[in-house]
RNA sequence: GGCAUCGUGGCCGAGUGGCUAGGCAGAGCUCUGCAAAAGCUUGUACAGCGGUUCGAAUCCGCUCGAUGCCUCCA
């Protein structure tokens, strides 16, 4: 089999993936900050890194998936008096911190859940690795790479890039930060503008406050992910993952974070970055309104589409674009992924159908299997596993209408392959069929019924009663199908 | 303004120095009483202009356009 290759935006490139240890997989994605629902965009990374997750399960690696939770240090923006966004939310609502995170966490959780995201090795929280945080902040201090001014610590960006190199993730060297960062009010703490806090002393009003050798205050944002990474997968590990929009600075920040205490030793081993999901053209997001929420999407309630969309389309939908593309989403693509999805969930419901025969014309499942494949060790390109699947579909069509035939150990192979890379690698479920409740059962016995009728004036020549019959069954959502075989018909 | 990415047929989207991506929509045909479904056939696509090359949509340069980051964002 190739080797699976990654691409990694530290390098830019497409490279061999070698685990550090052998046989292990150490992932860490950045979770969401809960303070409100996950819209779609956010939903978007998850569902990347998912199959991302579940691929190398299946190359046989022991996987530690780590994304976390953030429940405090993400202030709205860097100023001196900026808010923390779980304890604004808090106030607004009038509930506690704590309640805000608990909702949204449990709201994330069946969002995500409902795309069939599995869930990760380890969920760790930001207010549950306060103490590891602390640490974090005093190696930094000892290494030289931050200062404490008024009970907060900042890390020295410049003193850092003296030594090593701040910005080869995001490819920006530091004048130009300098010349370009906007300074903002307050900011007179820290030495210069684009060093960032490690440790931030809390106002009197602040609620979310822990002790440190520093002052009663609280993390900043970049740290958890450096604290929890190192904790959990040790102070080196294969992938870190994150939105694209993470980057810079945040991503930036947990190599400068990581590097000082190695001495400058690269702490992860290969970057990965999924892109932005846009709606209209624009990046979806809360602060500007362009943003839609999954469950809008489920039930139909929104101004954007007519219709409502199930979470397997959805996720359908994204996978059938590489993860390093940008997506928008519209309702003329989505309405072409759900009519796609159904026909593959047709084919696949269809396989148990298939007689086979002596010989296998047509196709070649192990060059096919080997092409699936194929597509996966290419950077995780889902799009191209799905074209590929596409092509089973038609196989299968064409099997079911008899033009082509194939034998028994190759329909087991292409059967159980096919149904492998539909469920375990890209997630997904057949539509579900209605439920076979008595009532469901009494409604299909009076279809057949019908349909014993129709077809009785169908082979009297009847054809304006058997129409009709159609006709009417179709408005009421009964689909007929004539075939060799009979009618079957199907409840939209 | 700086950094980065991208610009593919009616739409969505892969890919890539010479070999059909795929899905949806459209056209023709086969099957069918007619449909539907399915199958077969069908698209002179790669922003523009130069350059490198035997050959570029793919590499290089410029122009135009879009997006992301540069303040929080998956």
């Amino acid at each position: 089999m190739q080797n699976l290759k990654v691409y990694n935006s530290l390098s830019g490139k497409k490279e061999v993936f070698k685990s550090i240890e052998k046989k292990f997989v150490g992932i860490y994605v950045c979770g969401p900050t809960v303070y409100n629902k996950v819209h779609l965009g956010n939903c978007r990374t998850f569902i990347s890194f998912d199959l991302i997750y579940r691929y190398f399960k299946h190359l046989g690696y022991k996987v530690r998936y780590v994304r976390n939770i953030t429940d405090v240090g993400h202030l709205e923006d860097d100023s001196e008096n900026a808010e923390d966004r779980i304890i604004k939310k808090a106030r607004t609502e009038k509930i506690e911190p704590m309640e805000v995170v608990q909702l949204y966490t449990v709201d994330f959780h069946k969002t995500l859940s409902l795309f069939n995201i599995l869930p990760p090795s380890i969920e760790p929280s930001a207010t549950g690795h306060i103490i590891e945080q602390i640490e974090i902040v005093k190696s930094i201090i000892k290494k030289g790479y931050a200062y404490e001014i008024n009970g907060s610590v900042y890390f020295d960006v410049s003193k850092f890039d003296n030594s090593y190199k701040y910005g080869k993730l995001s490819k920006r060297n530091i004048e130009d930060l300098i010349s370009n960062t906007r300074n903002l009010d307050g900011q007179s703490d820290k030495k210069n503008p684009h060093d960032f806090a490690l440790w931030k002393k809390a106002e009197p009003q602040h609620i979310m406050r822990w002790k440190s050798p520093w002052s009663d205050g609280f993390p900043g944002w970049h740290l958890e992910c450096t604290a929890m990474s190192r904790k959990y997968l040790g102070e080196k590990f294969d992938i870190h993952g994150g939105g694209l929009d993470l980057k810079f600075p945040h991503h930036e920040c947990e190599i400068a974070q990581s590097e000082a205490i190695n001495d400058g030793k690269e702490c992860v081993r290969y970057w990965m970055h999924s892109n932005m999901l846009t709606l209209n053209g624009k990046k979806m997001s809360k602060s500007t309104g362009n943003s839609i929420l999954p469950e809008e999407i489920f039930n139909g309630k929104n101004s954007l589409f007519k219709k409502e969309f199930s979470p397997e389309v959805v996720r359908f939908f994204m996978l059938q674009a590489h993860y390093r593309s940008i997506l928008d989403i519209s309702e003329d693509a989505l309405l072409a992924s759900e009519k796609g999805y159904k026909k593959l969930c047709d084919a696949i419901s269809q396989l148990s159908e298939i007689e086979t025969n002596k010989e296998t014309t047509g196709f070649d499942v192990t060059k096919w299997i080997s092409n699936c494949y194929g597509a996966l060790n290419d950077d995780f390109n889902s799009p191209i596993l799905i074209a590929k699947i596409f092509d089973a579909v038609k196989y299968i069509n064409s099997l079911n209408t008899g033009i082509e035939s194939i034998n028994k150990n190759d329909f087991k192979l292409l059967e159980e392959k096919i149904k492998f890379f539909f469920h375990e690698i890209l997630g997904l479920n057949l539509i579900k069929s209605k439920s076979k409740t008595k009532e469901n059962n009494y409604i299909e016995e009076l279809i057949n019924l019908i349909i014993d009728i129709r077809n009785k004036a169908r082979f009297d020549n009847d054809f304006e009663t058997s129409d009709k019959i159609r006709d009417s069954l179709l408005k009421l959502g009964v689909k007929l199908k004539d075939s060799k075989k009979g009618t079957e018909f199907k409840i939209d």
